[in-house]
DNA sequence: GTCCATGCAAACTGTTTGCACGCGC
DNA sequence: GCGCGTGCAAACAGTTTGCATGGAC
């Protein structure tokens, strides 16, 4: 069992609420998908381990774990919301305008700007979202 | 007649579409609202002028200010989309946690990370939107 | 045993669309 | 006059909720 799991489950046994055996399934999924999870997604693998997992405990349990801070929310312009654990390095997001294909990226530079930001404003960044969109390499020679 | 909107005017003109009375009252608004609207509040505005004017229009005139990149939609986890004018330069956005207030800043920096993500992951970066949390120098004061 | 969590289906909300009419060009 | 743009209402998609049952504690 990977430590994320663990944590999320610790996490939400530690809230006062219950570990079934749905939300096992739903934390487990969530802490394997290596990139972000939309509500469908998760969804139909979580349905392979029960078929009878419904839509409704999914959505459910997306929202205590956002209660928790444990699932972060992203509506990165498609038609559904996609979710992502948070646990681990913060990170930002290109989406393609065409394909909807979205690349995760980290670079210092985000870090620069809240230190200049901060001593320029005298204010405190706490969190800095960065949301870049255009056309993905396959796009881009798809237009030329 | 405000510079910003004679430029959506023209802009939609120039595209080759009809301006009519619901666009031009649906641009005015957008031209005049300094922060962000979201469609409901827009209609209402633009009912102002014109009682008669039906959300779908609402929705059509943002779609096609969209594809014209006069427009953005910002999904800020509220309910509805918000809507925000282009024009003009660029800048970003930190927001105070505790007082809401809004400033507003740019910097050399995000150009420099759009050009390492262009370079990096052979992609080509539109449009770059940083939006920053914290604290404000009064509100930053304040917790101490 | 208590009461939270679930499955189901229906309700809700934001957004899109089909259609006939009307207006910008 | 042609054809895009509009209002209306219905359709749609994602999400939430009411209710009775079942399982975690």
């Amino acid at each position: 069992m990977s430590v994320v799991l663990q944590r999320l489950e610790e996490a939400l046994c530690a809230s006062g609420r219950r570990l079934t055996m749905q939300r096992r399934l739903i934390l487990k999924e969530l802490a394997e998908a290596d990139g972000h999870l939309d509500t469908v997604a998760l969804c139909d693998r979580v349905r392979v381990g029960d078929p009878s997992i419904s839509l409704a405990t999914v959505y459910r349990t997306l929202t205590v774990l956002k209660e928790l801070g444990l699932v972060e929310e992203h509506n990165l312009g498609q038609e559904r919301s996609h979710y992502k654990v948070m646990l681990g390095d913060p990170h930002h997001h290109f989406v393609c305008l065409l394909c909807g294909k979205v690349i995760e990226f980290d670079t210092p530079l985000v870090a620069q700007i809240e230190q200049e930001l901060s001593e320029r404003e005298g204010i405190s960044v706490v969190h800095t979202d960065l949301h870049a969109t255009g056309y993905c390499a396959d796009c881009s020679r798809a237009v030329d």
